[in-house]
DNA sequence: GGGGCGGCCGACCGAGCGGTCAGCGCCCTG
DNA sequence: CAGGGCGCTGACCGCTCGGTCGGCCGCCCC
């Protein structure tokens, strides 16, 4: 290529000690000056490259933004039964969560408690559509007979998301609660879930006082 | 009583406003001046009662701590069959979650991607003793020999936990995603989440090409 | 009624913050 | 080889930060 240069080294290396500061200090905690040292270039220079902090910070997310989207995209391509779908997603999910630790991180921190307009660009941009593809693959697999249909695809697959965002943001306590053998099995937590929803999802329709029906059995303690 | 007066209202005051800002902007984005003007009193007095931001912060910190572990240990007094007291462990979680959501968000924050130290702390005074009995509830279903006994009784347990961190911490973006029409409905949600459980744990201890088997099943992708 | 004491305040401090600016040197072009 | 532009820097700016200090004011005990 004639001259195309991108962003300088220089550039890359603020961005990668940012990302890393940020995911691990969070926002506030972090100095353009700690930025710097770590980049081992002068302040002045980050502002050569980015017209503020918050706008570093910002082209830091919309990069792991864009990574994290486009791994997922990449995640599953091959036709499959659903619940072997089903197991690759999750498994794929988790495997990319924990790769990108520091991306994960801070997207995460920004789902944390986001404001609505936050959130629902975050939706828009990055989670929807893959959310999307998940409650796409229970429903499918609920249209093939094979599953009941009394449960709710997206909440199925809210739980899915729920445990590997636990797993990637909470993995420290997971290690120190008792009886948990699984902190540095990643891929057999994802498994051994799978495999209890699949069964759950195999189950009969719910005869017993669960929590099937529509009516509004929600008697709130007044 | 004589004169027992314990903290001054104005410290009272002083510990809301920082409980509430602490959990909504963070730590380092809170100055002490925020503090003072929204509890109404004057920078000085916060440092009259407290001898820095820190110690007020640990101070909120620890009263959090106080009132989760309380209300959890409260959680189902009465026996019952192990799936309706795994039911009103979720349902009652969820509820105290969502009851003290500043609180809540506070010790979330400091779960996540907490040092070793940290975590082992916080698991130590607070979760330590609800995750043994969350999965002594299981443990005991497994005994009874209605549920399956291949599925590791912590892991069920850690998933339940996470549902509820899940829809805790990231609300709004529940609000925002395609199909789910539970973001404003946790009893529906800490439910389902049950029933769908007990089902997969009602199953046949796992015949097919399932994670049961403590063989090293495990092949990364090398 | 006088005195002490604890809750409380306004004013102030040094440090560190995000951000600016004039200028230096390298490299590419004419 | 002259010149201009760009990547980059050290020095500097105004401001806000966490924290301190001397003193006022009202209550309670003698």
């Amino acid at each position: 290529m004639p001259h195309e240069p991108g962003p300088t080294p220089a550039a890359e290396r603020i961005l990668a000690a940012a990302k890393a500061l940020f995911a691990r200090e969070g926002y506030a905690s972090v100095s353009v000056r700690d930025i710097a040292e770590a980049a081992g270039v002068s302040k002045a220079n980050i502002f050569h490259h980015f017209a503020s902090k918050e706008a570093l910070y910002l082209e830091v997310l919309r990069r792991s933004c864009e990574s994290a989207r486009a791994l997922l995209q990449a995640l599953e391509a091959e036709e499959a039964e659903p619940a072997e779908r089903l197991r690759r997603f999750m498994r794929g999910d988790l495997e990319r969560a924990l790769d990108d630790l520091d991306g994960t991180r801070l997207l995460l921190a920004e789902t944390f408690d986001a404001t609505p307009a936050r959130a629902r660009a975050l939706v828009d941009e990055v989670f929807g559509a893959d959310f999307r593809r998940l409650t796409g693959i229970v429903a499918g697999g609920q249209r093939d007979g094979a599953w009941r249909r009394d449960i709710d695809p997206a909440l199925l697959a809210t739980l899915m998301i729920a445990a590997n965002t636990f797993f990637t943001a909470h993995r420290e306590v997971l290690r120190q609660l008792p009886g948990v053998d699984f902190a540095e099995a990643p891929e057999r937590y994802a498994d051994t879930i799978v495999e209890l929803l699949l069964d759950g999802l195999r189950a009969a329709p719910s005869d017993g006082g669960a929590a099937p029906a529509p009516q509004a059995q929600q008697g709130d303690r007044s």
